[in-house]
DNA sequence: GAGTCAATCCCATGAACATGGGGGTGCCTA
DNA sequence: TAGGCACCCCCATGTTCATGGGATTGACTC
């Protein structure tokens, strides 16, 4: 028997989801408030249920601010977004906060249900739409690729420099003179306007070449 | 209809997944190949499924090698991959590599039908494994957080070296003088065992502090 | 065949950094 | 109440870096 709880400010919803799940023979949903204060002031490490169903649009403190909360008080308890939201802001800080689901609110009774038996089964519920956008956030972005300024000898040499590696250093690597890689380090600085080699680092790390 | 290919090396499971999906009404399986080159010799332009399912451990080139060429030539081509693999390397690299979905080999017939046509409508079939390990990957990692043996004081030093900004500029930022900068600097570079900002911005950028 | 451009090298100068020493003040904890 | 730790400041030395000027070569374009 799974415990599930719910917190979402819409009491028809909040209802409706519970009375479906309660009806479920290997689910409850005993569990439902209206606002992540309520839930947080009435949770304890032994009146917690297996499964938090939350709404980000809350009144009073977000869903996400919430998720955050109780991930740390609660780390054994799954939290499964359940909101009309399908942006991405919005989708990845859920699951920085410690979401492990994501369900969009047109989502049928059944399948909120299946999902609750997936997180059992060590799965992550998500929509389709929610899904595939996950999935984006890894391919490789082509666009930024040609943007790039930089010449296919100064993005070695900026590998060099995010290595930590000396003048010199660099110079060994690509076996060439420290004073070519001086030259290219100067034109890189121009095609970036930068100043110094922190901040090529930077900005090479953070994937803005 | 949508169209369907699969790029599989064991024949029984080859040739069992596209009977199965040409008994379809509304998918047709007729593109199978063996291995990653056959495929790749085989598609152009105008004769490329909509959907490729791709076994990773091929003979030859391997699926996500391959995936990166497909993605590049047929964007418009949906990559699933199709593996007994479920560790974290494997699944982020096919990400990486242009997969749109990944299904586990274990996957019931039915389901990778109902993968495939999730894809039609902009979602992304993963198996509940999968889908835990790349919401995972997303979950605040408390773990590494208190092994940073700088202080606070030292951590604000990093921002500001992260930052590219000169020790001027970080004293005027906390207020205090460059020399007290230098001071905290100094113990920075010895605790990381460095000898540089380079590697520090490189460290810290890489979540190693 | 003149022009552009990336890549290779050289030199010089001032600024910024790395590293080694000194001093202090508080706060906490044994 | 002494020791430890974080924080604050100062000095001196040598190294590395940033930035400006040059020059040459080969490849590719027009």
């Amino acid at each position: 028997m799974i415990s599930v709880g719910i917190i979402e400010d819409d009491e028809q919803i909040r209802t409706g989801i519970q009375a479906y799940l309660n009806n479920q023979i290997n689910l409850s949903c005993e569990y439902g408030y209206h606002s992540m204060e309520a839930a947080l002031a009435d949770f304890k490490d032994w009146n917690i249920p297996n499964v938090l169903i939350i709404d980000l649009g809350l009144p009073g403190m977000s869903g996400i601010d919430g998720m955050k909360i109780l991930r740390e008080r609660f780390p054994d308890c799954d939290l499964v977004v359940f909101s009309v939201f399908n942006d991405y802001k919005k989708i990845f800080d859920s699951l920085c906060a410690g979401a492990t689901g994501y369900l969009l609110k047109n989502t049928p009774f059944d399948e909120i249900k299946e999902g609750i038996e997936s997180l059992a089964k060590g799965g992550s519920p998500m929509s389709p739409q929610i899904a595939r956008k996950v999935i984006d956030f890894f391919k490789p972005q082509h666009k930024l690729k040609k943007i790039s300024p930089l010449s296919d000898k100064e993005k070695e040499i900026v590998v060099g420099l995010v290595d930590g590696l000396s003048y010199k250093l660099i110079a060994d690597r690509l076996s060439i003179s420290i004073e070519t890689v001086r030259f290219h380090i100067k034109n890189i600085y121009r095609k970036l306007h930068v100043h110094g080699k922190a901040e090529v680092i930077s900005k090479s790390l953070r994937g803005e070449i």
